[in-house]
RNA sequence: GGUGGGGUUCCCGAGUGGCCAAAGGGAACAGACUGUAAAUCUGUCGGCGACGCCUUCGGAGGUUCGAAUCCUCCCCCCACCA
């Protein structure tokens, strides 16, 4: 190996093994990227996504922010919308068998998800592969011949199958399949290295033996941290509700980032942002200092995520705003406005507007009995002034600032 | 195919003829305290202009003054046996 091989190959490995938690097999990193600097050709680097909900959030950017260091090395990134995979449900940690999407749905999302993939990576230098191309055309013989090259009792190994077995949880026929699918994803697109998160080794390792039965070289697999969610506890998912959309407006990203517990805020910056690895040891260290209060890091952490995300500059506003509503309690500089008219389509009377109504048909509550539990509860203030009873009504006759918890508004207009 | 045990509100899970919109826990939401962190305490937690009315306990029928609870058929899950 040449020193030049040898330098290029220190300086690849040492970013991509940034915040990764394993590579596989141990050591055929080392001899495959070398390979592909001394022949110069790169390396297809493969992750796969099922378009089961529409968005891509943080949890799903970790993966993706890794791709695109290899993108930036020079390396062939190759994204696998799984249409086909997505309808089948991947068992990966799951406690029961996944709710079936119908192929309409699937297709929307995967229409977004090809729009927020790229916020991240660059689009001209990826391939976005549909895995529906093959799978759709597979005989039933094909199929079979597929199912031979994996045994139930490996399939079973899984940590997640054990625990639903133990635990009388149905598990599906097609569940099984779940992983035969990935692993043949890996044979169609002859992938070189397969990225997941850790709770996909499973499958990114069955690809290999796959692979290997269809006379493909086997992939190399890197696995990521599962990035915890909002709640502290679960993984980011879209099911739990847990998570920050790589899409969301700039103050909710910046609202629920401020939202997460504390412990979480290292990981966040390690995993979902680009900060340099000095700046990370200096904020590991802050956080640990008791007399050091950690909002101020997270505040720099939600601004830090805003901007990657929205353009330049659109953290330090977020920051702003979530300082004067939430430290100061002013309000907003947006706030939804409500005028006669609108009020009027609402079939309210603004003459003598039912509170309960107003919040309900507004959308600041589900129901009205959500509304008159929010009154009730002290939740509702009218331009300042709480309101208590449930039954309120009031005139409209001048600008009405209505506030429903801590970040629900709504301006009132006479005009 | 046989036998037995199950399917309850967002989740787990009590309830086996009226006192059941259904215990308890979790989640969630709101309030207090705070840093939209954690912890803690309090309240709410099917819908409705609401001491009442409507809808809900796998599905469809039936018995009864009255059903989540009893009967019939159907669907689904689990265990053991084959």
């Amino acid at each position: 190996m040449s020193p030049e091989t040898r330098r290029e190959l220190e300086h690849q490995l040492k970013i991509i093994s940034r915040g990764t938690v394993d590579m596989l097999p141990a050591g055929e990193f080392e001899t495959r990227l070398a390979e592909s600097i001394e022949q110069n050709k790169p390396l297809r680097v493969k992750q796969g996504f099922d378009p089961t909900s529409p968005d891509i959030h943080l949890g799903h950017s970790v993966g993706i922010r890794k791709l695109k260091q290899f993108q930036d090395l020079g390396h062939q990134i190759v994204l696998i919308v799984g249409d086909y995979t997505g309808m089948v449900g991947d068992p990966s940690g799951q406690s029961a068998t996944r709710p079936q999407l119908t192929y309409d749905d699937i297709m929307k999302n995967a229409e977004t998800y090809q729009q927020q993939f790229f916020k991240i990576l660059d689009k001209s230098k990826t391939e976005v592969r549909f895995n529906g191309d093959w799978f759709r055309k597979m005989s039933f013989l094909e199929i079979m011949q597929l199912a031979q090259k994996y045994t139930v009792a490996r399939l079973l190994e899984r940590d997640d199958f054990t625990k639903r077995m133990r635990r009388g949880v149905p598990i599906s026929i097609h569940e099984l399949f779940y992983p035969l699918m990935q692993g043949y994803d890996s044979v169609a697109i002859k992938s070189d290295v397969e990225l997941g998160a850790t709770e996909q080794t499973f499958n990114l390792l069955a690809a290999r033996t796959i692979q290997e039965a269809y006379g493909v070289r086997p992939q190399l697999v890197l696995t990521m941290p599962i990035l915890v969610g909002l709640d502290g506890e679960q993984k980011m998912s879209k099911s739990l509700g847990n998570y920050i959309g790589v899409d969301e407006p700039a103050r909710e990203i910046f609202g629920k980032v401020m939202s997460i517990p504390d412990n979480l805020i290292y990981s966040y910056y390690e995993l979902a942002t680009d900060i340099d690895e000095n700046e990370l040891a200096e904020i590991e260290s802050k956080l640990k200092q008791p007399e050091v209060n950690p909002m101020e890091i997270k505040k720099q952490l939600a601004e830090r995520l805003v901007d990657m995300y929205h353009e330049k500059g659109a953290g330090k506003r977020a920051r702003n705003e979530f300082e004067r509503v939430f430290s100061k309690k002013q309000l907003p500089d947006e706030i939804p406005e409500a005028d006669i008219r609108t009020i009027k389509q609402w079939n309210i009377d603004p003459d003598k507007i039912y509170l309960v109504h107003l919040i309900a048909k507004s959308g600041l509550s589900k129901s009205n009995g959500e509304a008159r539990k929010l009154i009730s509860a002290g939740a509702v203030t009218i331009n300042g002034g709480k309101i208590t009873d449930p039954d309120f009504e009031f005139k409209l006759s001048t600008e009405t600032i209505l506030k429903v918890g801590k970040r629900r508004f709504l301006k009132l207009l006479p005009g």
